[in-house]
DNA sequence: GTTGACTCTCATGCCACGTGATACTTTATA
DNA sequence: TATAAAGTATCACGTGGCATGAGAGTCAAC
């Protein structure tokens, strides 16, 4: 049932070495492999694959999509719904271009005239009505919240929250050799899941667990975090999931 | 009238960076600039940009759209309603991509079956249908079939052709620093251009003369040519279009 | 048991810009 | 009229998404 790499692309109608690309970026890793290494897709493979080419049609970078498609609380049905309205939106832009394609041709027959603004109909991308409605959805809005708050704080206020947040660092950094799943691991990412709702305003447990993902996925988070103790982002990634997966039901 | 780089970058909704490489690859240059180097694009240039934007969005490379659009052969009205063609089959693909949207929503629900082909409906452009259309009207026919008989001789005719061809090629040297239109520069272009209908098939004038511009324009073929004599890519250029010209009416 | 189609992993290259940095020019405002 | 703000110029380097080999191993077919 398994297929290899030349058969997915032969199906699909892209190359052996996208494949292969997004493999090496942990984009798309097949399930399984045979001992010769070759790689074997499987049909939960495929699906993913053609979730994949959805936002990369719509024009999302390789990475982004990584984000949206590892987190935890992507939804597939939404994002479909989603596509499918991003797609429409793409259609009319189509056809505002062939418009003004059409427009050009009488134009040169010298039968209409034409601004320089209607030359260019349907080409500018820049504001997708489902932009907002997307970030929502994939969006980093959490991020973004936070740095705007931030942003918005003192340097005063700045400071002590620097303050507060190193000391919970320091406190998992000392616990980061033993299990994710210790008392004492767990009491301080409690203590870090209150900080940072108190802080930004409401992380739900699955928002919690992506955000530790994060910690490992996105090097800005993996480097600052590192700063205080080499391991440290891949650590509180899994006692933050262990957290999250305890206290969920 | 005039517009700087920011204006049209707004107008057409593309960055300044952008409107600055075009013009550093030579793809756009503006008409004009100011003392102080200012850019300024006229209602020509727009034009122009807006073609290079209706090749871009059909994924031309821009080397190819450069290509395409200094040819002087381009025709503007044939390579609108081609364009047109191919935009209208985007949206066909587009339409099929949401078609198959539609069905993977009712996969999900568990309504309908679907088979892995039908999974990826709509992302295969491998084959479009305007392709061979395009090819004819822009791509180079003419350098592909002559590739592909030099490839299928066998190394004698090879050679025999090579050494017709040199003795072209040393005949037009040293006429070359002569007017491409005197009569014994006339009379080695007819040589040269019953030979290539003679070896490759049938060239019409305007291929003729598209192919002398390309002696130029595509260094493969400057610098082949030059080995015979410092100028005579480009003194082949102007003879042939003076053939070209002459023969026509 | 050898061809030929397929696969693997490097390594390097390429295209179409993005992103500063730094310096100069033009327009708007005080 | 001076000064700030906005725009523009030219380097120079970086990046994303693969393409294109090179070299070596794998697998089914005749």
């Amino acid at each position: 049932m398994a297929m290899r790499v030349k058969e997915v692309a032969d199906l699909v109608g892209i190359s052996v070495r996208t494949l292969h690309y997004y493999d090496e970026i942990g984009l798309l890793t097949p399930e399984k492999t045979t001992e010769s290494g070759y790689r074997l897709y499987t049909d939960d493979d495929l699906e993913e694959l053609q979730q994949i080419l959805f936002f990369k049609e719509l024009g999302f970078p390789l990475k982004k999509i990584k984000e949206i498609i590892n987190n935890p609380s992507f939804d597939r049905h939404k994002a479909l719904v989603l596509q499918r309205k991003m797609l429409l939106e793409k259609r009319r832009r189509l056809d505002k271009m062939i418009a003004t394609i059409d427009k050009t041709i009488q134009h040169m027959k010298g039968e209409i005239q034409m601004t320089n603004k209607e030359k260019f109909e349907g080409f500018d991308f820049r504001h997708n009505p489902y932009e907002q409605e997307a970030r929502e959805l994939w969006g980093d809005e959490a991020v973004d919240k936070a740095n705007a708050k931030i942003g918005s704080m003192s340097k005063a206020e700045q400071e002590a929250m620097v303050r507060a947040m190193n000391s919970i660092y320091k406190k998992l950094a000392a616990l980061r050799h033993g299990s994710p799943e210790s008392e004492e691991a767990q009491a301080a990412i409690k203590e870090w899941y209150d900080f940072l709702n108190h802080n930004f305003g409401n992380y739900s447990l699955e928002a919690f667990k992506g955000l530790g993902q994060m910690y490992v996925d996105d090097e800005r988070f993996t480097k600052n975090i590192d700063q205080f103790g080499e391991g440290l982002a891949k650590f509180m990634r899994d006692a933050m999931a262990v957290f999250a997966d305890q206290n969920k039901k």
